[in-house]
DNA sequence: TCTGGGGTCCTAGGACCC
DNA sequence: TCTGGGGTCCTAGGACCC
């Protein structure tokens, strides 16, 4: 049998992964129910989830449902430092490492066989190295595919470990309720129960087409695929972020021009210097808001060149604020977020070359070495500098298969 | 179940280009 | 001068994930 029809791809995720980090910090903590950030639940321990605490739940119901339980405020940065530390603990077991989000990760361990394992015996050892290691209880699901790893990894929590070997397959996936295919949230859920469709076998009799014309072609075609457990996805290697956001909720208090203007400086303020400390540069700044009533609204516009620029910025997200002001005033605003997209590289580098005609090779060669180096898509503009001037014109790129971007 | 902060991807219409 | 087909980019909204 050939790697790939084995169950070799991992699905590890760290359970309740705030409240785990300020059990493992706090020892007063363990065994009781914790749930963390105040106003709305952030994270519960699974003591509290016995309970039945739940993200996002608001913090007035956490207490009322489990009035024991303790209440911290989140400390981001700890959370930060054991994700970090979990990750090395991945890298080190394969370099096929795909980060989800902070708590968990698909790991491709094909092909390892000789020299680590078996993926089962990968697996033992690997939540073995994070409990020790870094002090954290993780599960993991281990599969033939990304989608069947993730739901292995969300039925054995907590602190499991499931294998579902391919032959048992679909007997493992079509009893499932169909909450449980990655993708299906509160509104396909009711679409699909409307339809009288329960169980993830009741979705793979159905005809592809159905499903699209019910929930829209990629989501229809995507679901009909995941039920017949059909999944190509590889593990992706060094995906790139594509956007950087930042928001800030203030429940039902009234709130001038002034304060959102306030609040937009700091968010702004935030997400430049995370630019810049990505050494990334965005062209479509993006203003979110959410209004009393919970509905929503974005407002975005595209700069010609991207940038990490505070004030640039700032003057975009000014404008579109003022554009939407009329909206707030009459909806009620609880909610700002700006966010910037449209991401790419900064990488400024400066060539002293003589510029004629001459030279034009050089300016060539140059960019094309750059290209090399940082890929093609990063290298966007050029600036010629002048003793008393500057001319700045766009690069196009170069039109080759080349696609370093993710 | 009455909602935080960080993201991803898809859809659909319109502008614009050839 | 009454009008096609194909493509890209931008904007806005929606669903979903942890």
């Amino acid at each position: 049998m050939f790697e790939k029809d084995q169950a070799h791809i991992l699905h590890a995720d760290l359970d309740s992964f705030f409240a785990s980090v300020e059990q493992r910090d706090n020892p007063a903590l363990r065994g009781r129910p914790v749930i963390v950030g105040g106003g709305v639940v952030l994270a519960a321990s699974y003591e509290a989830k016995a309970y039945g605490v739940y993200t996002p739940m608001s913090g007035r119901q956490a207490r009322k449902v489990c009035p024991q339980a303790i209440v911290v405020e989140p400390r981001f940065s700890a959370y930060v430092e054991a994700s970090k530390a979990v990750f090395e603990v991945f890298e080190h077991t394969t370099p096929m490492v795909e980060g989800l989000s902070i708590d968990e990760a698909f790991l491709d361990v094909g092909g390892l066989r000789r020299v680590s394992g078996t993926p089962t015996e990968i697996a033992v050892r690997l939540r073995d190295q994070v409990r020790k290691e870094v002090g954290l209880p993780i599960t993991v699901g281990v599969a033939r595919t990304k989608f069947l790893a993730k739901v292995a990894s969300a039925v054995a929590k907590p602190d499991g470990l499931l294998v579902v070997p391919p032959e048992e397959e679909i007997a493992f996936l079509h009893p499932l309720p169909v909450e449980r295919l990655w993708g299906v949230g509160p509104i396909t859920a009711a679409k699909l129960h409307n339809a009288g469709v329960f169980s993830v076998g009741e979705v793979a009799a159905l005809p592809s087409k159905w499903l699209a014309s019910l929930l829209g072609p990629a989501a229809g075609h995507h679901l009909h695929a995941l039920a017949h457990n059909r999944d190509p996805r590889p593990v992706h290697v060094g995906r790139r972020r594509r956007s950087i956001g930042s928001q800030r909720a203030f429940g039902r208090v009234p709130k001038t021009a002034q304060d959102l203007e306030a609040i937009v400086v700091g968010l702004v303020d935030r997400i430049s210097r995370r630019l810049r400390g990505g050494h990334r540069v965005g062209r479509t700044v993006v203003l979110r808001l959410r209004f009393d009533d919970f509905s929503r609204a974005t407002r975005s516009q595209t700069l010609t060149t991207a940038t990490a620029n505070t004030e640039t910025i700032l003057q975009t997200a000014r404008e579109l604020l003022s554009d939407v002001m009329p909206l707030i005033e009459e909806r009620g605003i609880t909610l700002v977020g700006v966010a910037i997209a449209n991401l790419d590289d900064d990488c400024a580098v400066q060539l002293a070359l003589p510029f004629d005609k001459h030279h034009r090779t050089e300016l060539d060669l140059a960019i094309d070495d750059l290209r090399t180096r940082f890929g093609n898509k990063a290298v966007t503009r050029a600036v010629l500098l002048k003793s008393d001037d500057s001319w700045e014109f766009p690069l196009l790129p170069d039109p080759g298969p080349t696609d370093t971007d993710r």
